[in-house]
DNA sequence: ATGTTTCCATACGCTACCGTACGGAAAGTG
DNA sequence: CACTTTCCGTACGGTAGCGTATGGAAACAT
């Protein structure tokens, strides 16, 4: 926990007050006026961390940045004789519950994605760094690289998927069907070519 | 193409004007002086046909709600010998082009449905729809029903979560991956057990 | 102690929307 | 032709939020 927020801000405390509207409500969220009275101040103190709301917005996408690059790293960094444990892990931990923030702020980047370029440009950089280190651990587990390449696709595109999904009514048994879906990415056997035409 | 709209609105009109905007700016763009702008007519018009705004939403819910539903029987209705083809084509109808308004929609109802309990419901039920069918399609193909019902959740969550990727910076044949992927979906051999501990 | 810098409060104008009240035209009805 | 209903324009009040201007308090410096 973070000590409780001194009598003076600064630009961090304004990107975490706003990294979490991002979570709850999305870009469109984060209003000027209302991070001030949940930081119990007035704008007048914004005005002076911050240029204009564009200003936290850009703040807030390149804190995202740098922390989601640190993080993938961390957590795909091969061990060697863990990879496949890893690439498990990769997918709990967004997979995991619904409701955490990770989660939550990960959809909300998105959802900006795509209809900001700049955070659109962010997003892509992070992606392909995912879709890397990811491919190395197949390469690790001893998946061609092509073949890794193609299960890393579907390993991250199944778990932003899936995260935007409620499938209780359907399957009453999802964590069943979840680790038999980690079976199916990670190691499905390749099925025989398709007859040509 | 429509014939150019009326002098005369109702309801229809206005719902198929929130449908646009939603796809481009998502639920909070649906504004009732722009929809009024962009139909060249006043709110005064609006307010007839509409209590409010909540009163359009609804409408807009609904429209969808009925709209998927019967796209997804009719795309998902099995025909005997083409199920795997049928499978296919439900993934390439949303993966095709990132920016056809389809999955534009798709994703902008999945953000409302993430904050707004009713849109939440619908969409749970429209996916259980969507799931069950799928269920129904593996099932033709031989597939065991357990198994049948993993896979098309991996289906529909790697569909909904490639829509919002942008693979091309990582993967410069993404056709050819795609193609691996739904291969990998729809046939690929389950694992041998892991060993037990 | 006095001046300077840092940080925040207050007050203001401005825009974008929502919803309502009311008036008027046009189309249907007798 | 009256008369009503349907549909829309206009005008208004109200709220929320952005950005600016300005003053003041506290910390810091000399």
């Amino acid at each position: 926990m973070q000590k409780t927020p001194r009598p003076q801000l600064d630009r961090s405390a304004w990107i975490q007050a706003a990294f979490d509207t991002l979570a709850d409500e999305g870009v469109g969220g984060i209003r000027v006026e209302i991070l001030a009275r949940r930081l119990h101040v007035t704008k007048g103190s914004f005005y002076w961390h911050f240029k204009d709301r564009q200003d936290l917005l850009d703040g807030v996408l390149e804190t995202w940045k740098v922390g989601r690059i640190r993080d993938i790293v961390k957590q795909t960094r091969p061990e060697a004789g863990h990879e496949e444990a890893q690439l498990f892990h990769v997918i709990d931990v967004y997979s995991a519950s619904r409701n955490n923030k990770g989660i939550l702020i990960e959809l909300a980047v998105r959802e900006w994605a795509r209809r900001d370029p700049a955070a659109a440009l962010i997003v892509e950089e992070a992606d392909a760094e995912r879709l890397r280190c990811a491919r190395d651990l197949f390469v690790a587990c001893g998946v061609p690289l092509g073949e890794a390449s193609t299960r890393s696709v579907l390993l991250y595109a199944y778990v932003f998927g899936v995260s935007m999904m409620n499938c209780e009514k359907f399957e009453g048994d999802l964590a069943a069907t979840k680790a038999d879906i980690n079976e199916l990415i990670t190691r499905s056997r390749h099925p025989v070519k398709p007859p040509p035409a």
